[in-house]
DNA sequence: ACAAAAGTGTTCGTCTTACACCCATGC
DNA sequence: GCATGGGTGTAAGACGAACACTTTTGT
């Protein structure tokens, strides 16, 4: 095995916050671009050298980290200059002091994904769909796109946030599609970023919806103490639907998942409410956990 | 980034396919180990290069392949020759003609992992287990094993293997672990693999474990026709527990994973039983569709 | 007084679990 | 005829979805 077979690897960070939006840490400039570098001899382990990039680049420290992917494919090549390999993280935190500049809202990033408004980018998005569609002979691609987009009646499911990004990507309906159509006004198909970061982006996205449902991995995103209904919008936020207040209450509170503090806050206006704190201890006594997404409101 | 960030990556397989046990492919020769080679320039994927070095060194045709993780610590390095990063791939298949000797059964590697018998495994190694949990000033690591391997009443998961392995890594219950014991017969602790390769086993089944609940994956393990009792007999083998008979049938038919072929099967003796195929079309249709575990019977 | 958000109680329906039983074949 | 696995119906119960309503603050 020749040294012609050694490949440079690269970390990239995917580090999710919710400040009013979920949002995705970059560095600075344009495009886009997330917090990566090369691993390094001097790097522990992948871990390590992913908290080192981040913190160099942007100032921040991690805590939670998970790995995400590992991206190679050959065309994915940059410069002609070998091969690039990179292994994706999703990292998760609170913010202290919001200076959001750097800080991207998802749903900038991919407009159709919030379902709690009017849904109005995805329905922009939906004649252009129809037409990927009608160009086959086959209906595998309105199948695809039905059960990912959740047409035809069918259920709009958040964690499959990276297949609808890929099914744009190959409808050429993304600025960074090799097949661009130019027939998206930006505020719908989303800014570019460089190389593939914005399917990495797509990929953490689609891993942190699915895991919140059956892991208690919100909690990561909050601040020491919280009320509950801070802990619904920041869900809500995540899964870009609405969720059912009662309901919702009732799975974390009897699930154990938090225990009150006693004290109150009436930050948003209304009766105060209480203030609660995560159950660290949960993560040891029990393997599942999770916040399920009841429908809607 | 000058070339010293070249790093050799290397890619490993676990090949799974179920006949009487789970069984996970290796190559020939001692210490145990499974397919592997570097990745190669000219390999236009990571799946592709896996695929080839899978089918040079074991002359099989891998269909389903998806990725598992990837391994890079600093000290797994082998030769002190730099780093080593391993992308490690999970693969299913059914196996025509079966000739088993490269096919290592589930249950030889991880002894404790089947729950279907009396868990003779198991029990010998809650001693020892206790014995590392006295060592310790706090109750973490009581907690730990209780929550990994079901103890003091708690319910066992099949899907921590790989939690499971971890601790009896760091309690020096398996022979690679650096605080080995040798307080155990090999039936009990299982036989050592090639560097970390029984870790990697070990993600894999935890995966399959986890995944067969929520996506029709069993079917990848399938002939192309096959008994719903042949069906479950795959499933129980992969979760090493016993499933409920009438509950596993109604999900199986009502999801509509099957569908009848017209012909029977009177293999097993007793009454002859329907075959059926797996409809691979609910594959496009839906996105969920998971065979659960039922408790044990 | 009214808006706004917190918080409680209860009903309805579905999906899971479990039990009991019948059927068709080989030996 | 009996052992063996295939196959069916139905009742009990847990859990999620949904609705209606009360409470406590700020303006």
């Amino acid at each position: 095995m020749a040294r012609s077979d050694a490949v440079r690897t690269e970390l990239v960070a995917v580090v999710v916050a919710v400040e009013g939006m979920p949002r995705v840490l970059t560095t600075s400039g344009y495009p886009l671009q997330l917090p990566a570098g090369p691993l390094r001899d001097d790097h522990r382990s992948m871990q390590a050298g992913l908290r080192a990039w981040v913190e160099e680049q942007t100032g921040l420290r991690l805590g939670y980290v998970e790995q995400l992917y590992t991206f190679a494919d050959r065309d994915r090549a940059r410069d002609g200059s070998g091969r690039m390999i990179s292994v994706s993280y999703l990292g998760l935190t609170w913010l202290v002091n919001a200076d959001l500049e750097r800080w991207v809202s998802w749903y900038d990033l991919f407009p159709w994904e919030d379902q709690r408004d009017d849904g109005a980018a995805r329905a922009a998005l939906e004649p252009h769909l129809r037409a990927w569609v009608e160009e086959a002979e086959t209906d595998r691609r309105a199948v695809r796109c039905g059960v990912t987009f959740g047409l035809d009646g069918r259920e709009w499911l958040p964690e499959l946030a990276l297949q609808r990004y890929e099914v744009l990507y190959e409808a050429g309906l993304v600025p960074e599609s090799p097949d661009w159509r130019a027939v998206l006004p930006p505020e719908v198909s989303g800014p570019w970023m460089l190389h593939d970061h914005r399917r990495i982006v797509a990929t953490g996205v689609a891993r942190l919806r699915a895991k919140i449902q059956y892991r208690p991995v919100v909690f990561e995103l909050m601040p020491p103490e919280f009320t509950l209904g801070q802990l619904q919008a920041c869900v809500e936020a995540i899964a870009g639907q609405h969720v059912h207040k009662q309901n919702f209450r009732r799975i974390v509170e009897q699930q154990l998942l938090v225990e009150e503090t006693g004290g109150t806050s009436s930050e948003t206006g209304g009766r105060p409410a209480r203030l609660f704190r995560f159950r660290r201890e949960i993560l040891d006594e029990r393997a599942a956990g999770g916040t399920k997404l009841p429908r809607g409101r």
